[in-house]
DNA sequence: GCGACAG
DNA sequence: ATCTTGTCGC
């Protein structure tokens, strides 16, 4: 128990902020986008990658879609039994969208309106899916890493695109992969799910190694290019635009 | 100055 | 992300 091992993730990283300040930054409305940097250069290195993890339970999918030109964001989080990946919740909660979209600040954009619909949740998910870059952002703080530290769980993230980093094309076969480099630092894995399908990118939230992340994408993912908790959540989350279009149209 | 740029 | 019809293919 000494008070040896505390890296840049420790105690030392969270006295100079404080839990709860941490918790804060992640969700107050930047007025600029210098400031948004700011929170996510001050935050970067307390992204852990060591949390405690059993195999998991239940997974989280998280998703957000937008109605009216993007005025209102719409957050869905659905939850898997990682047995069987078979749907036992799913919760919806909409906001007026909070900050524009920035490539690269998305976390400010999304992060409001999930945490909303977290806390509807009856289930604690043992680990997190999101759909968006972690680590691999131009500085290591993408959407997986802001809202896996708010929700202080494992989570992966997964990117559909490119948003920074080299790759070398993976082999043409599921499973096979190539890393993601940006400034010399390996940031995350460019990942074949299906055979001769666009790859996805892949890379740390929060908590785990990106080995981990790896294994449970290729665990969760059957048939279709997305791992199931996202291609679920993608479809709830239309489903609940539609219904609050229904409700309270514009 | 020009190109790149998650969702 | 969203706006949008049909269409080519397994």
């Amino acid at each position: 128990m000494g008070s040896r091992r505390h890296g840049p993730g420790g105690r030392a990283a969270r006295m100079r902020l404080g839990v709860k300040s941490v918790r804060e930054r992640l969700l107050r409305v930047p007025g600029t986008t210098r400031e948004a940097i700011e929170v996510q250069l001050a935050l970067r290195d307390l992204v852990k990658t060591d949390l405690v993890v059993d195999t998991p339970g239940t997974v989280a999918g998280v998703d957000v879609a937008y109605i009216a030109g993007e005025r209102i964001s719409v957050a869905t989080v659905v939850v898997l039994r990682f047995s069987d990946l078979a749907l036992v919740e799913s919760v919806s909660a909409w906001l007026r969208t909070p900050f524009p979209y920035v490539p690269g600040l998305l976390g400010f954009r999304e992060a409001p309106p999930v945490l909303e619909a977290w806390e509807r949740l009856r289930l604690d998910p043992d680990m997190v899916f999101v759909d968006g870059h972690g680590r691999a952002h131009p500085r290591r703080f993408g959407v997986a890493c802001h809202i896996g530290m708010l929700l202080r769980k494992p989570t992966v993230g997964i990117g559909k695109s490119r948003l920074c980093g080299c790759c070398q094309e993976p082999g043409p076969n599921r499973g096979e992969r190539a890393d993601l480099v940006d400034e010399g630092a390996v940031v995350g894995t460019v990942l074949r799910t299906r055979d001769h399908v666009k790859p996805l990118f892949v890379s740390v939230g929060y908590g785990i190694s990106l080995e981990r992340c790896v294994e449970w994408t290729l665990k969760t993912t059957r048939g279709v290019r997305l791992p199931e908790p996202l291609r679920l959540a993608d479809q709830a989350s239309r489903k609940a635009r539609l219904d609050r279009v229904q409700r309270l149209p514009l």
